[in-house]
DNA sequence: TCTGGGGTCCTAGGACCC
DNA sequence: TCTGGGGTCCTAGGACCC
């Protein structure tokens, strides 16, 4: 059995443990720049606000002070997801964190008998240690447990945690649940099966499999299975990521190619620093650009252009480098850009690096390396995670943040040791 | 005026090989 | 007139997730 435990309206949760006066408000957490609504309350879904709701639609609500809006904070969250995640490590012998509000318990070796007991203790020692209240769905797959932690999280009866583990319980939760509400049937699906008279989660697996195969490819064949109960979603993976991206839309649009060059030079270093971080180097740097897709009143432009590293790489002048160079050959003047990104790929682990047989530079290479560690030693003291102290000379100078808009802001109360002082 | 950011996997089709 | 058969690898695009 799998218990999925779920963070409910999680980045508005952590809002609230350091405002308390945003409990039993309508509050929405808006994406960087303040553009979409990314988090809400269960008040700010009673007054129909969708996920991913532009934010200047529902500005109205929060003038009349109907509605808390609060700018993203992700020191923030990240902090809270942590200590959520030890606690529910502390409870079972493993744990698989899915994604910051989310990680799966596997209940292999414990009475279940004994399961709701744990569950709920669990719910209690997240919300009383951590302040985070939490759903936990439990099943035999992680597709079942998913659609558990929805009951959990809808009807108070559960108490936080919903177990479907008999063919009743099954039977009855999959004819309750709409099929675009599954796991891995997403926007583009549930549309089509709607069309073809599958409505509910029972009337896909009521479908042969062969009928799913030809509509869904083999991504639904495996959500079919596990909603009959037949695990088959992979444990999670080990090791390190096969790409990292680094991007932001601007605050207003840029025309300048020397503002613009710098604002990717910011994001290729940011990647090289992840990869330092992660121990990691990369083959490859990709780097794009947008326009405003929402102004259909000016010419679109979206370009993208990879270059290949002789030999993998993660230090800041690698990455910026070969990231301008991709610059180069894809920017053209005379377009309005709202949006920019770096990619890096074709990954490795950074003691794996293999020097290429042209490779003259070696020599050079490790005094990069050196000198990287240095930054990364500078920056590292620095109180927040997103200022750099020590960057080179084609990088932004100022705060990272700088031209993303967060009118919003709440303080960086874990993360920031003038914060946390002025909070005790 | 104003519209997020970061990942993974699968498939089809093209390029290439013999 | 008529143009093989079988395989691998890579990539772009599309789907999904949070």
């Amino acid at each position: 059995m799998y218990a999925l435990v779920d963070c409910n309206n999680f980045f508005v949760s952590c809002e609230r443990i350091f405002r308390p006066q945003l409990e039993g408000k309508a509050v929405v957490v808006l994406s960087n720049n303040d553009g979409c609504v990314v988090s809400r309350s269960n008040e700010s879904k009673a007054m129909g606000i969708k996920m991913g709701t532009p934010f200047y639609q529902i500005k109205g609500y929060a003038d009349k002070g109907r509605l808390y809006a609060c700018s993203s904070n992700y020191a923030l969250y990240g902090d809270i997801s942590n200590r959520v995640m030890s606690v529910l490590a502390d409870a079972v012998p493993k744990i698989e964190i899915y994604s910051i509000d989310e990680a799966y318990l596997h209940l292999d070796g414990i009475d279940p008998a004994k399961v709701p007991e744990l569950c709920r203790d669990i719910v209690a020692k997240v919300r009383k240690w951590v302040g985070v209240p939490v759903s936990i769905g439990v099943a035999p797959t992680k597709t079942l447990a998913k659609i558990a932690s929805h009951f959990a999280k809808k009807y108070k009866g559960y108490r936080g945690v919903c177990m479907i583990d008999s063919e009743e319980k099954r039977h009855k939760a999959l004819s309750l649940t709409d099929i675009a509400d599954v796991w891995g049937i997403g926007r583009r699906n549930a549309p089509k099966l709607l069309a073809m008279g599958v409505n509910t989660a029972l009337d896909f697996v009521s479908r042969p499999e062969e009928w799913v195969r030809k509509h869904l490819h083999l991504p639904g064949v495996r959500t079919w299975e596990e909603l009959q109960g037949r695990a088959c979603v992979d444990e999670e993976k080990e090791g390190h990521r096969k790409s990292i991206c680094t991007s932001r839309s601007f605050a207003d649009m840029i025309t300048d190619v020397r503002e613009l060059e710098l604002r990717v030079s910011d994001f290729a270093a940011m990647c090289a620093r992840k990869l330092r971080e992660e121990g990691t180097a990369a083959g490859e740097v990709t780097v794009f650009m947008y326009t405003n897709r929402f102004r259909e009143d000016l010419d679109q432009y979206f370009p993208s252009a990879t270059v290949k590293l002789g030999v993998a790489a993660n230090s800041a002048q690698e990455i910026v480098g070969a990231a301008l160079k991709a610059f180069r050959t894809i920017y053209r003047d005379g377009y309005k850009y709202k949006k920019a990104g770096v990619i890096v790929g074709g990954i490795i682990e950074a003691d794996a690096i293999q020097s290429s047989l042209f490779d003259f530079d070696e020599k050079l290479r490790d005094k990069q390396d050196k000198l990287s560690k240095v930054i990364d030693l500078v920056n590292s003291s620095a109180t927040s995670s997103d200022a750099s102290l020590l960057r080179l000379a084609t990088q932004r100078p100022g705060h990272y943040a700088d031209g993303i808009r967060c009118d919003f802001r709440s303080g960086l109360y874990t993360t920031s040791l003038d914060e946390i002082i002025k909070v005790h």
